[in-house]
DNA sequence: TTGAAAGCGCTAACAG
DNA sequence: CTGTTAGCGCTTTCAA
């Protein structure tokens, strides 16, 4: 009991016995064993951070961001990547329930709604980007980026284009269908009659965007794009410049996030921009924030995107 | 003690017990506790992952490789960025060992080898691209890039450029001495005699690429370029693009790792390219092999880098 | 096929 | 200020 209160700074010992059994400990290599801590119900001090993927900007700048947030309140993370397959997800909500994880950061996998999938025991939940009402108690960290795509619309209708087309996330995520209403109210308010065939949905993946895009250039005759969602834009751009589409000159395109090299392409890709770090950082206060003001405000906290005009969105 | 057999699925259970107590668990949503069998010394199953950042793709892919390769085998990945500071490293280790990971995949900091910084305890050691002697009985994982970065050197000797420039990691890593005498090499096999002025390593950063690369090119005369490390090579081509000097007219360039977007920068940027999933996959190896075959060879894993040439090492 | 005991490392609660 | 006891959830060993 001595060596445990002298090494866990308890006022109670000595301080010369505490320098000693510090001594010996250092000089043993000796480290707590967290298991036991953790076997006592006294948490271990570890956050799951559910991803589709690592290989995004974003993603990576996110998962980085928080790690570093985190390491600072002596929490550790452990990334599982769902590639937003179900399955996956389950598995790994599972492995973090059998850690004791103490709280779950998570994009939730589409349908993750439907069953129950996501048994997620005593971790705090904090759904990120997308929502899924099935994590009834959980908490968000959102992006609002509505203002943002309409501004994006209203730019690329002012620059003469009336065939804009839309590549974004399916409609049973939240995030998709809302991204999608601010494009159709950027439309409106620009003046533009949307068109059912210029407006792709679906499951987000470099594949959708890789085929989407072009397939919207070259058969349905879009002049301009806007891509909403971290897994397509990459898909959109590589399928536009592998087709040897110039920017803006034969499409004008708007990406979403803002990865560094963004600034490079093609003279500049405009887009819509995600302040990741920050999203990381209300994230991070998520996790860390008591279990006292749980109102639904406090549970929630959204970061404003915003649209960034370069090279790539120009006129026709 | 039937409930724990039922479980785990020893074959001394009747059928129906088993039956039942499986139903109820799921009732339940009852989920083993990892800390108990911990305590035990059965393992935890998880494995940690030191690493300067996230924010760059050859990292981001490796980790996500990596997790993918785990999770098969039951195995979770905990992240810890290290920032290639010293103290990170040291407090990541403790963390790792506190909760008994079975295994550490770590890029060493520069100087982790002076002094007892790498108390490592039970856990495997696997240094990843360098190495630092002073974790003796560890596993390697490392990238041969020296027939690649001698390649590049003859490519651009023979499009007729003589002063090569060479940013690289701090000679103390052994990757970074390791990645300029191949540079050397390259130059002597073409009959290009090296100067000190167009060589510059130190602690890898994207700072340290950002300031050197234009330095290099505008105040010490290099008409070429060759990075060689994943930290400089975003900072040195940043520092170029930002300097509106072109690729290859006013300085041809040679990127280290294979980022997506190389393909789409000016024309295409040539580089080192590293094969990030094989070494993963390799490094996954590592961690699962038995702890039998212990011979040297056994413990060290290599994958070869490939010049690829691409329009920025174009002539001059 | 099932159960009882014991112990993994730690700390709260209660002596001394 | 220091020590003893007990119990967290699990599985190994031994017994029924």
């Amino acid at each position: 009991m001595t060596v445990s209160r002298a090494l866990s700074g308890s006022p109670h010992v000595k301080e010369e016995t505490r320098k000693l059994v510090k001594l010996r400990a250092a000089e043993l290599g000796y480290v707590k064993n967290a298991a036991a801590t953790a076997i006592r119900g006294d948490g271990v001090g570890i956050v799951g951070l559910l991803l589709p993927t690592l290989v995004n900007e974003f993603y990576a700048r996110f998962a980085d961001t928080l790690a570093t947030r985190l390491e600072s309140a002596g929490l550790q993370l452990i990334i599982h990547l769902t590639a937003d397959k179900l399955e996956q997800e389950r598995r790994s909500l599972l492995k973090l329930r059998e850690v004791q994880a103490a709280a779950v950061v998570m994009v939730p996998t589409p349908g993750s709604g439907t069953g129950k999938n996501g048994h997620t025991g005593e971790m705090r939940v904090i759904q990120l980007i997308r929502t899924e009402k099935s994590y009834p108690r959980s908490y968000m960290a959102l992006v609002d980026d509505r203002q943002a795509i309409v501004k994006a619309v209203r730019r690329l209708a002012e620059s003469g284009h009336r065939r804009i087309g839309y590549l974004g996330g399916a409609t049973l995520l939240s995030s998709g269908s809302e991204r999608l209403s601010a494009f159709i109210s950027g439309l409106q308010e620009a003046g533009v009659d949307p068109q059912p065939k210029l407006i792709h949905t679906g499951i987000p993946s470099f594949a959708m965007g890789y085929e989407g895009a072009s397939d919207m250039v070259k058969r349905d005759g879009a002049t301009a794009l806007i891509c909403a969602g971290f897994e397509v834009y990459n898909g959109a751009l590589n399928g536009l410049l592998e087709k040897d589409l110039r920017l803006p000159t034969e499409v004008a395109f708007v990406g979403y996030g803002d990865p560094s090299y963004y600034r490079w392409l093609e003279g500049g890709i405009s887009t819509i921009k995600i302040p990741v770090e920050r999203l990381a950082s209300e994230t991070a206060r998520l996790i860390q924030t008591g279990t006292k003001g749980q109102d639904r405000d406090v549970r929630k906290r959204s970061v404003r995107a915003e649209f960034v005009k370069r090279r790539s969105c120009g006129s026709l």
